[in-house]
DNA sequence: CGATAGGTTGAATTTTTTCAATTCCAGTGG
DNA sequence: CCACTGGAATTGAAAAAATTCAACCTATCG
């Protein structure tokens, strides 16, 4: 792994293999050690910050899977996120100062620490620092644009099967199989990240498992079916489905129609600058 | 208003005056006119980026109501904002270089033009404007953190409650009256933000009018009771509710309890740096 | 080996959506 | 000026989706 050298007894990675594992494309040209940013652990069940807190850092998750959360009146998780190698943790800090949610190790954790003041000085040196910094930034609002969508318009079986492609993708990228892994996180986390009660969530599980989308053991999935589960739209009504074994191909999943002609683009309208 | 200054027949604002209008509070130190910054108006309806197209500027509202939208394979629209006069438009084409989203005007509006390139650079020069930009994505961030929650978490209901709350305030943040406004968006749009139908919203501001926390007529809103509207979290059930003309004060409307003990902020784990 | 947190499943209930029928209003053209 | 028209909004009733409540598993960890 590119993990980082030891000095003084700790782990310290250096500018270039931050920017790799944010998938940050730096042609770092750059005396590299000079400037390296210092690794911590925490154990499972650790926060790393909580809400509220005086914000100063920013961390990059090298290894572990961690959730972040807001705690609302009643003390009610509701979960944001769950990071794992390559996120950034901590974003919501700058603007107030203080960190706006509650980020939590799911599994033992290696992060990478980011001083927020020292990187910005940085930031205006190093330019391709900086543009990975806005890079970063756009990025997880793009992701939560996209949560939002799902929120918004999804089904719970639909909400399900994306947050099960989006894993396996991620376990991809990480160079793990993304045929068969194990949740880091309960059916609770799951469906407070998803807008569903764990119930939801466990039935949705079960069901995508009888008709042969998948295959859950506790907490152990192994995808089946990555294609169904990307367009699936609802299940067909259970009583259509039979209560056989799994391991039969999805037969009747009701997808997603090819994509309506619409409104053509329109007229791009552009004022100059 | 701070509108700007004219110079070659059109509008043009300064470093400080676009500060100002994003709430961010600059010690501004600068020769401020010589770094401007161009207006451009659009009318009701026109498409300020679209999604995919190349993206190379941000645009700050300085007057106007916008929505901004996803498009999902049906061709149907996801609302995800209601940009007004302060917000920052466009920060989600950084990352990929090409806009994620499409905002469209939903009346007259004048933006302000900020070329990415040029403010990026101006930024390492004045360390204002390059604090401005984090802290308006990561404001942003949190935005987006908080509509989470809120589609994650609350009843039709409560969404709408929050809606009305959140909306009264922008208003009255830009001088405007927080009692009584008009919504520049359909029950449809607003649903699609909301994460629910027309229907539901329709009924649920009538339900909202028949027990006196709201007046609607059409697009006008009346705020009757913002702190009831704060914390609703659920209706009594219709049949308790009298049919009788509105004007009552809020009779019986569960709101939040007193927040729970939870498990207290539990021992900080923070790493030095 | 029990205690316990996590997980599954069923049945009843509630919430929200869907479908359908009107109504309201702004704009248009006779 | 006024009747028409079409999009927007309201309202009701039926249907569907998701939650709640409850019982019962099953791993795991002192």
């Amino acid at each position: 792994m590119e993990a980082g050298r030891q000095r003084q007894g700790r782990l310290w990675s250096n500018l270039k293999e931050v920017c790799d594992l944010l998938h940050i494309p730096s042609a770092c040209t750059i005396q590299s050690e000079e400037l390296l940013f210092q690794h911590v652990q925490f154990k499972t069940g650790q926060r790393i910050h909580t809400i509220g807190q005086p914000f100063d850092t920013l961390y990059i998750v090298n290894s572990g899977f961690l959730k972040t959360v807001l705690i609302d009146e009643f003390g009610n998780e509701q979960v944001l996120s769950f990071p794992m190698k390559g996120d950034m943790l901590g974003v919501d800090g700058i603007h107030s100062r203080q960190y706006a949610s509650e980020a939590v190790a799911l599994s033992d954790c290696d992060l990478i620490l980011l001083p927020f003041k020292k990187l910005t000085a940085l930031g205006r040196v190093h330019l391709e620092l900086e543009n990975m910094m806005y890079g970063v930034m756009s990025r997880e609002l793009v992701r939560e644009q996209a949560m939002i969508g799902m929120l918004g318009a999804l089904s719970a079986e639909a909400r399900v099967a994306r947050f099960l492609v989006s894993l396996a993708d991620r376990f991809a990228q990480m160079g793990y199989s993304s045929k068969l892994f194990n949740l880091r996180m309960t059916r609770h986390e799951i469906g407070s990240y998803l807008g569903l009660t764990l119930e939801t969530v466990s039935r949705t599980l079960s069901a995508f498992n009888e008709i042969g989308l998948i295959t859950v053991d506790q907490r152990t999935i192994g995808i089946k079916d990555p294609d169904a589960l990307k367009t699936l739209r609802r299940l067909p009504p259970s009583r259509s489905r039979s209560k056989s074994g799994a391991g039969r191909k999805a037969a009747a999943v009701e997808a997603a129609e090819p994509a309506a002609p619409s409104t053509g683009p329109s007229v791009q309208l552009m004022a100059a600058v």
